[in-house]
DNA sequence: CGGATTTGACCAGCGC
DNA sequence: GCGCTGGTCAAATCCG
């Protein structure tokens, strides 16, 4: 149970010969000064597929969720030395797929879902469970396929895969990987 | 019983 | 300034 082969059914079922499986940058993310697109090249060494890793997010805690008696909202994601407002890079997967979930090796625990506009499904929120981790997903299907499921990383992982997903190497060397504007 | 999910509320950014 | 929208928190609930 690895991976889940009933994810990516419709996914071997319905190739036809192209994209099945995109990738791409999320426009506005990781093209700041000092932000490198080593955000999937990580996540392509967890796959063990080829990359660098490195790990110099920007993790902040202390969210915006500061209500009643917690008022200790004094740095945030402020911005740095004057400059604009530095984000973490977003890769977004967009994936084949009859369900929603998945598997991708790692461990992921729900933290929210929104109804977002313009597409009649609901987007789900992931958090990386592993202890120190704040590597974050969200899942969503999109409205104009829904045999489609669009799965955007967030962070990197600094810690080892926790599931051997040898199917998902194999697929991620068909995927397709392009940058635009989306 | 502990961890994961659900779900409504809260918060910040942005456009008008 | 206000309302919309996306993102997150956290209490309640579910589930193994």
């Amino acid at each position: 149970m690895s991976f889940k082969m009933e994810n990516f059914e419709g996914f071997l079922h319905g190739s036809s010969s192209s994209s099945s499986l995109n990738l791409r940058n999320s426009h506005g993310y990781g093209e700041v000064e000092g932000e490198r697109d080593n955000g999937i090249l990580g996540l392509m060494a967890e796959m063990g597929v080829s990359a660098v890793k490195k790990n110099d997010l920007c993790i902040n805690k202390g969210l915006g969720g500061t209500r009643g008696e917690n008022e200790e909202k004094t740095d945030k994601t402020k911005k740095k030395g004057g400059n604009k407002k530095m984000r973490k890079a977003r890769y977004a997967f967009q994936t084949r797929s009859q369900v929603d979930i998945l598997d991708d090796g790692y461990r992921w625990r729900k933290y929210g879902q929104k109804a977002v506009k313009n597409n009649k499904f609901p987007r789900s929120y992931y958090r990386c469970t592993h202890q120190g981790c704040n590597v974050k997903k969200q899942v969503q299907r999109l409205t104009e396929d829904e045999g489609i499921v669009e799965t955007t990383y967030e962070g990197m992982h600094s810690h080892p895969i926790q599931k051997i997903s040898d199917n998902f190497e194999h697929i991620l060397t068909q995927m397709q990987i392009y940058t635009s504007s989306f």
